[in-house]
DNA sequence: CTGGTCCCCGTTTTT
DNA sequence: CGGGGACCAG
């Protein structure tokens, strides 16, 4: 099997082979990560004559198991490839729905997501009479899922809670758990938490998956929390084959409970670690790495590492400033046509921004410019309202004690069941420990609260949603939900309750039908609970990624693990990249800094970095000063102002100092020949000739010390030296 | 119970 | 500036 590896460096073929035990692959950004995984599961595979299901492997995110499956398949092919390649939440529920039932689990249980978690929080609020003005429901949530990720439950909460706040949080995760519970539901963090009780509690279980599972693989190690952690070495538990891949210089997910120091403590954890290192970047260019480098150099908690390539030194990095976000935006377009006269196609092209508020103004900028574009994995077709009704009313058909879904879709569309009826409706069902629709069909029982008329409404509704689960079984998932959408009227009640909407809602609504009938297809006739775990899972940048045409617009969360041609980094101003909620706490700046690490780590070939001197925060202009980490970028690795007007960019105001960077975008600079010029890479030279005009002009200039050269200004700036 | 109005508040990032 | 929730008048 020498040919698996003989394309590899040393390095890379030293993880690869690397024999059983911990092993521990610091892999800096663009170095073969994924090669390397992908090639290690071959090689088991071949040289340790492993069966594929010995093997299991995790991931973060679906697009990057989809990759490494697809990847695998490539190097063993489809039949040989190991079954167990997934991310964290979607393997802990293909646990739980095989062993669940030990945890007392219903086999149909239901994944709440976060909204599903926010209303039950809500409502649990309003029962214990919580006022959630000052303890707000979010809050909470971000707080049950930190618990969570600790392994720490409602009652251990309650003992180490803190402050009021922490104190009535606590309380509602105790009743939040119940409610779960009641309604036969998980979410998201239970796909883990419950997973690694189930291998504590259960030692049959944990010796059925330690035991079969010969080799654990673990990608963006450094991303995982201490609870996913815990379940990682209780797979390796037996035989304690473990070898994570990972770089500390882009965790980016403190805030969701990772924990770098899983990173750093690896080899306390498991003694005996083999920790290797890949340096060498396939990626990018040398200026952009020697940028990366410099700037990731200021990170104090951090294994140490710098990246270097064989390849090209490259363009050096182009930092834009503008007079405020307005003008920020049409400098990105201006940059993007002039990218796209070259041989780039858009989709070479990626604008990156730390938030998601701020792709508006660059949407608009590109769609006035007509220049088609793509946000990728921002608002998710999953989270759509249309959408979300009807999963509500396909999880209600699954099932019948998911009460979120039920009070979402009781009245939608209008039924006349108003917030009185349906209270009264609960409570007489919590009364009687049934399901709301036990409760409706139990002879007399909603008499005694409700008035007739409004009795015959609840009955209506659940014996439509009676019918439906009794059909379920031997309907296919596309017909059941078409037949839903018809017998709700579903379209009729868009258009009713929003016309402008009504046609982007109902395509949403037909690309869900879509979904069905793909996910029929490639389920051969899939049942509906599959459907649901499916969709609950997935985030949609697996969806809808036909942007082939098209500029892509992302945060950089969500570009991390991707790389592109050209990329763009908007809104490089303190208070945003870093952002404001972390610029006081070391820790959470450096955070920040690696964020912005993987932002320049992205780019294969050229890098511009766009700020703003004000930009509007709720309506109102703020200034903004240029980020930190612009500074710590080396100035002669930045093209155009670095030699002569030493970065003006970087102070502030920039009216008058933005205006010369702001000139080379805009064009404004009239060449003649005979004009003496300076050009970022040929440096000074005298202007020949002159021709088009707008997008097209053309100069032709002769350089002092490479001659003659065709210049596009717009995209190679040219500052008139006379 | 519905539909309208008003006001508040906000924005970090995602499985 | 925009969305969502609270509140009030039919």
């Amino acid at each position: 099997m020498t040919n698996l590896v003989a394309a590899l460096n040393a390095a890379q073929q030293e993880a690869v082979t690397a024999s059983a035990g911990p092993v521990l692959v610091v892999a800096g950004a663009g170095t073969g990560k994924t090669r390397v995984l992908t090639t290690r599961i071959a090689w088991l595979l071949a040289e340790s004559k492993l069966h594929p299901a010995q093997i299991i492997a995790f991931t973060f995110t679906n697009r990057a198991a989809r990759e490494m499956r697809s990847r695998v398949a490539d190097l063993v092919g489809a039949e040989s490839s190991p079954y167990w390649i997934g991310t964290f939440h979607a393997t802990g529920l293909k646990i739980l729905r095989a062993h669940g039932d030990r945890l007392g689990l219903e086999r149909n249980f239901t994944i709440y997501d976060t909204d599903d978690s926010l209303r039950t929080l809500k409502r649990v609020a309003g029962e214990l009479g919580v006022d959630v003005k000052q303890i707000s429901p979010p809050l909470v949530r971000g707080l049950i899922s930190r618990w969570k990720n600790e392994d720490c439950g409602p009652a251990a909460a309650a003992a180490g809670a803190h402050g009021h706040i922490e104190e009535q949080a606590a309380r509602l995760y105790t009743a939040y758990e119940e409610q779960l519970r009641a309604c036969n539901a998980l979410d998201f963090d239970d796909l883990i938490l419950r997973t690694v009780h189930l291998l504590e509690q259960h030692d049959d279980v944990r010796l059925h998956y330690a035991g079969r599972f010969q080799h654990v693989l673990v990608d963006e190690f450094q991303d995982t929390n201490p609870l996913q952690f815990i379940l990682i070495k209780a797979l390796a538990s037996e035989h304690g084959n473990i070898f994570a891949v990972g770089d500390d210089d882009q965790s980016i997910y403190s805030w969701r409970g990772a924990s770098i120091a899983n990173m750093l403590n690896f080899e306390e954890f498991f003694p005996g670690t083999r920790l290797l290192r890949l340096e060498q970047n396939y990626r990018s260019t040398g200026l952009i790495l020697r940028a990366a480098n410099a700037v990731i150099a200021h990170n104090r908690q951090r294994k140490g590492k710098n990246l270097w390539t064989s390849g090209a030194e490259g363009e050096r990095l182009r930092i834009v400033s503008c007079v405020d976000a307005e003008e920020e935006a049409a400098s990105l377009v201006t940059a993007v046509q002039a990218e796209l006269t070259r041989d780039l196609k858009r989709s070479d092209l990626t604008v990156l921004y730390r938030t998601n508020a701020q792709s508006r103004l660059l949407e608009d900028a590109l769609r006035r410019a007509t220049i088609p574009y793509l946000i990728v994995g921002s608002v998710h077709f999953y989270e759509r309202r249309e959408v979300r009704d009807l999963l509500a009313y396909l999880k209600l058909v699954a099932n019948p004690r998911d009460l979120v879904s039920a009070l979402r879709v009781i009245n939608t569309p209008r039924r006349k069941l108003g917030d009185v009826t349906v209270g009264r409706l609960a409570e007489l069902a919590a009364r009687e420990d049934l399901t709301l629709g036990e409760a409706a069909t139990r002879p007399g029982l909603l008499e005694e609260q409700l008035p007739p008329a409004a009795a015959r409404r609840v009955r209506a509704f659940f014996s439509m949603v009676a019918a439906w689960r009794a059909a379920e079984p031997e309907t296919a998932v596309p017909s059941l939900l078409e037949r839903i959408i018809a017998e709700i009227d579903y379209l009729q009640h868009l258009a009713a309750t929003d016309a402008d909407s009504a046609s982007d809602r109902g395509e949403n609504v037909a690309e869900l039908v879509n979904a069905a009938h793909a996910f029929h297809e490639a389920s051969g006739g899939g049942r509906l609970a599959q459907f649901l775990e499916q969709v609950a899972l997935i985030s949609d940048q697996d969806a809808l990624t036909d942007g082939e045409g098209a500029v892509r617009l992302m945060t950089i969360h969500t570009a991390k693990g991707l790389e592109f041609p050209v990329v763009f980094i908007t809104g490089c101003e303190d208070d945003l990249l870093p952002h404001a909620s972390s610029v006081w706490e070391d820790h959470l700046l450096e955070e920040e800094r690696r964020l912005f690490y993987v932002a320049l780590t992205r780019a294969r070939r050229r890098v511009y970095l766009l700020h703003a001197g004000r930009r509007r925060r709720a309506g109102v202009y703020e200034p903004s000063l240029a980020s930190r980490f612009l500074r710590e970028i080396p100035a002669e690795l930045v093209a155009g102002a670095a030699e002569a007007a030493a970065r003006p960019a970087l102070r502030q105001p920039a009216a008058s100092e933005a205006a010369w960077e702001a000139d080379v975008y805009h064009d404004e600079i009239h060449y003649y020949a005979g004009q003496t010029v300076l050009h970022s890479t040929f440096g000074s030279g005298v202007v020949a000739r002159v021709e088009g005009s707008g997008d097209n002009l053309l100069v032709t200039v002769e350089f002092n010390d490479h001659g003659r050269k065709q210049v596009l200004p717009k995209y190679a700036p040219l500052r008139p030296l006379d």
